[in-house]
DNA sequence: GCGACAG
DNA sequence: ATCTTGTCGC
């Protein structure tokens, strides 16, 4: 795996980098099990350049956590529209590297191929690592939907540039949808698929979700720096 | 030129 | 993304 040291690259150079990993991106249906699901998310205080990254592995479909690895990093890439990857994906690396065992799919807080270049930071992280990933986010970057029936597992897809890129998914009854696209080694109906068995009684996915709380806990101190496997703690 | 714009 | 109180609706 190539050393990701995206701190000092131009927007212009990040654009090349996407355009050139673009050509990796696999874009088709599952064909493989999921027994292990994962959950990527970054937490920072604003104005900071310290980042707090962690990937938390769910049991499937039970989405009961299993273990996480969660690590914090200096990032200096700003947050730039389009170029989120070069901001988030060096810590989320290091996060995956030291995870207890890997995952059958990751979810990835971001899109996927719904992004101008179909490089989001889900099609990004996959291509980089080799692995299956979807991204799960709460807001569309480009593209165009028709709102989804009010209730809970509606869906009606994302359309950029006449093609369909992913799906505006309904996780919750009358609560604004999620919009979900393929990363890689999947394609929009099993990235559909696959999120919709992941709804719990909250608007996020649960993979996203705890990843989420997973991030925010270890910023705040809750847990320390490192990695666990859920399943064999000292009892 | 104008509006949009993941986290 | 983070901060932050009350309020509306199922």
């Amino acid at each position: 795996m190539p050393l990701l040291d995206y701190d000092n690259l131009k927007v212009t150079a990040a654009t090349e980098i996407q355009n050139n990993l673009r050509e990796n991106i696999i874009v088709k249906p599952r064909e493989f099990p999921i027994n292990i699901i994962a959950g990527a998310d970054i937490s920072f205080n604003k104005f900071s350049t310290t980042v707090y990254a962690g990937v938390i592995l769910l049991q499937f479909p039970e989405l009961v956590p299993v273990g996480y690895s969660v690590i914090k990093k200096e990032v200096l890439f700003p947050y730039v529209p389009g170029y989120l990857a070069f901001r988030e994906v060096p810590a989320l690396m290091e996060a995956w590297d030291n995870l207890p065992q890997k995952p059958d799919l990751l979810v990835v807080d971001g899109h996927g191929i719904a992004h101008p270049r179909r490089m989001g930071i889900a099609a990004h992280f996959g291509v980089v690592a080799g692995t299956p990933t979807v991204g799960c986010a709460k807001k569309v970057l480009c593209g165009q939907f028709e709102e989804p029936a009010s209730i809970k597992g509606s869906h009606s897809p994302l359309i950029f540039k006449n093609e369909v890129v992913g799906a505006a998914l309904r996780t919750k009854n009358a609560v604004k949808p999620v919009f979900v696209s393929p990363g890689h080694l999947m394609d929009v109906p099993s990235t559909i698929d696959i999120i919709s068995q992941c709804i719990g009684r909250y608007r996020l996915p649960e993979p996203t979700r705890m990843a989420h709380n997973l991030v925010n806990q270890f910023r705040l101190g809750e847990i320390s720096e490192g990695y666990t496997d859920l399943r064999q703690l000292p009892m």
